[in-house]
DNA sequence: TTGTATGCGTTATCAA
DNA sequence: TTGATAACGCATACAA
């Protein structure tokens, strides 16, 4: 029979010591004498005590955990994201605790809320879902940062990708390597898209001469992919593309596969493919794509810093500001002969 | 300047009732007027009142979090397995908080024994460290289920899939679409690769006439595979086998695409490729991939619920079980002209 | 260097 | 139906 879990009181009894010097052992606080500290340390072992945190951060007024609201697990750019952050938090003497959304606005707001009633120190959310204004009043005093969420930053502190600039990386790097008629293929409808597609744009601009076609895709996945690849295997050489921005690696590995298939193109002597976000499929896949890799670890990073900056600071006297990353290119075979 | 969250007594002063009675319409534990519902409630709203769950956890006694540390937020199998998880929890009106230990055993330990000190209902591990005495002991009084973690099951609970299943309806499969000589791809020093190739060598027993070879592979990832289908392009008709049981989807995936690159045999009519997972490379391959589907939001259930019968029954009374999840074949084109 | 006492924001018990 | 009050386990300020 396994009683309750042994107190502070209980170890201070144990070692005939008080309970504040118990406390002062186990956080370090005030000086305390070698042997006291021995005495206090065989109890705790001896009782198999572990400090209780609900108790400690109720007593305190502060907790030591940070919650991060993640919108998409299944992205490995979303775990990045949170990899990154673990290292800033862990850093500072933090944790981080994880929630998946899994695309819910209601699961969203559920463990926002959640972690606003446990007291975190602060909260990191991944979103698409909600202003950020609601965000920030849902925080109800505990600081938040947006992470990946397009919008304003007057009433939250947010970081964000640079998008226009992966364009512009993807499509510099094909015009230096020689390539003349650029296909972009994504769906506009989608934000992040659209800003990698102005990217392209400005790198096409500086370089007449240069075209560009836009492809409108339903999605970002395989097999939106493939329908692009199909269609420009149907296409005479004149037409033809000698260039494909993908707006996701998905969809690059689709016009990939698509290309390979037909075997009548060659990548990347007919064509080279350059995706984005660097996931596992880009690298795995039969001709390794080159892609724009996602400052996810960073971002995590900056989310953090920022949160401990308006935890230092406090809620006044803070500056709420948006804070951008960059990607980068990353070079595999697919647009490199 | 945003003063510090208000508490109950201050709902409580500005709806002129006691903080019992605040606690009471928070909680729907007492009968409470309708009237005075009402004031409490209109006052909630007023001040923006969000109750505290740490002073809450530590009056109560008990937490409705549970925490779930994952060895390896990348695979998809895991996260199948914590949305399990959090459906299960939800119903019975607890929270899933996650943490990555990211492979790291130090980080498994480090979240587990934050779980502890933070006092959350029950802890999920999805862990290949450490044995499961010690999973338990680190437990130190909350109740503890590991999970996809081979072993005993003496001191803490556990739910694992039935790889040995899995391998025999691959084979199986293969063998009741006529194949006829099998090779399994894998490494034998995991050891659910092992066990999936128990399962396979038992439907071979089965069937007097198909034989069944083993390729050692070094790890089980594309790169492997490709070397396993090179190997197999490189055969004769004779020594060719007709199926492939690869131990993972990766390894399917390499498998694969050298056979398809090789263009001189065809998928599924000269080699038939199965997989084991589902991972999402698996239905976006070139031909779709036959594979195996882990348990995983099963498993996630049956682990919550073992928590759950637990935290009933209390310590005592408790006995420790291990609960198996049968995977499923899932049958695409890779398998199937 | 150590002990004592107060309070953190709830829940829960008992009176009213 | 409501109010008063004692825990919950700890941090912390202050006294010794």
């Amino acid at each position: 029979m396994r009683r309750a879990s042994p107190s502070i009181s209980d170890v201070a009894r144990a070692a005939g010591v008080s309970i504040g010097t118990v406390s002062n052992v186990l956080n370090g606080t005030a000086r305390v004498a070698p042997a006291t500290r021995e005495k206090v340390e065989s109890a705790i072992a001896g009782l198999g005590f572990v400090r209780n945190g609900v108790a400690r951060s109720l007593a305190a007024g502060r907790s030591s955990t940070l919650g991060f609201v993640i919108i998409d697990l299944s992205n490995s750019y979303f775990l990045d994201i949170a990899r990154g952050a673990e290292a800033e938090a862990g850093g500072a003497g933090l944790n981080l605790l994880l929630a998946n959304s899994d695309m819910s606005e209601a699961k969203q707001r559920t463990y926002v809320d959640l972690f606003v009633e446990e007291r975190v120190a602060g909260i990191l959310v991944a979103a698409n879902h909600g202003s950020r204004q609601d965000l920030h009043r849902s925080g109800r005093g505990v600081p938040v940062v947006v992470v990946d969420a397009p919008g304003d930053h007057t009433d939250v502190c947010a970081v964000v990708p640079d998008n226009e600039l992966g364009g512009y990386l993807a499509a510099s790097h094909l015009i230096s390597t020689g390539r003349r008629r650029l296909l972009f293929a994504g769906t506009t409808e989608l934000v992040p898209v659209r800003d990698r597609l102005l990217g392209v744009e400005r790198a096409v601009a500086e370089h007449p001469g240069v075209e560009l076609e836009v492809e409108q895709t339903g999605n970002v996945q395989v097999e939106d992919g493939r329908r692009v690849g199909d269609d420009i295997v149907l296409r005479g050489p004149r037409e033809r593309p000698d260039a494909v921005v993908a707006a996701a690696d998905l969809l690059a590995l689709g016009v990939l596969q698509s290309l390979l298939l037909s075997s009548s193109l060659r990548v990347p002597d007919d064509v080279a493919i350059i995706g984005y976000d660097d996931n596992r499929a880009a690298w795995d896949s039969a001709v390794p794509l080159s892609t724009i890799r996602q400052p996810g670890e960073e971002i995590g990073h900056e989310a953090v810093k920022l949160l401990l900056e308006e935890l230092e600071t406090g809620p006044d006297g803070h500056r709420h500001r948006l804070v951008t990353c960059e990607p980068r290119l990353v070079v595999r075979a697919s647009t490199t002969g």
